[in-house]
DNA sequence: CAAAGCATTAAACAGTTATTTATATGTGTT
DNA sequence: AACACATATAAATAACTGTTTAATGCTTTG
């Protein structure tokens, strides 16, 4: 099984990634390091708001933050990360649409 | 990239599995099928609690139910599932404790 | 067919969380 | 050193969601 306090671990990394704006974030800077101001931009995201959940992702170790100059460039932290959302957009491709979570 | 539609997806599915009781839930029925009184019973939790939950895992294909007599079986949908669970996990491990999640 | 067992549904409450707006911190430039 | 740029933090609001309690729906058994 899991130990019990890894439950709490492992729940707080979905409901970090379950949230559609922190997805499309983490999606933004998956493949290659990229500076908040990108992020926020292609997205049309406020800076602030885009800065406030890569807090959280770092937090939980999902994304990894690296200044170079005024800019922080943000990316996936590991490949287990990258494995997860590979697996998990099999699963929703298989699985098909008409998801009813509601 | 991703078609947009599928972000709503894939963050319902992270989201679903980011509540600390629906994750125990599916660790419970996650390698045998086991009935919504054994999953209650096992986690010290009510039965119609269990089951709401297991309606949401349902919906979104994470979990596949099947009725024997009385009783409703529930298990993990598909080995992505599980893949995403193992990989998860293994982050978890190896960026190692003490995540700053608040 | 009535009763008991197991699971589901519905509605109300309580707690949590994403977003906005305003302010502050750091970094390089002139 | 002062300015401009990029990011970060804080507080307040608004929306959402997990849990409880009570009632309803299926299946088999007596």
């Amino acid at each position: 099984m899991l130990r019990p306090e890894h439950y709490t671990d492992l729940a707080d990394m979905f409901r970090l990634m379950g949230d559609p704006t922190r997805l499309r974030i983490l999606y933004t800077c998956i493949d290659a390091p990229t500076c908040v101001g990108d992020i926020a931009r292609g997205l049309g995201l406020s800076a602030p708001l885009v800065s406030h959940h890569l807090r959280l992702l770092r937090g939980a170790r999902i994304v990894r933050a690296e200044r170079r100059g005024k800019r922080v460039y943000y990316t996936a932290d590991d490949e287990h990360i990258r494995a997860v959302l590979a697996d998990m957009g099999r699963h929703v491709r298989e699985a098909g649409a008409g998801l009813k979570v509601a």
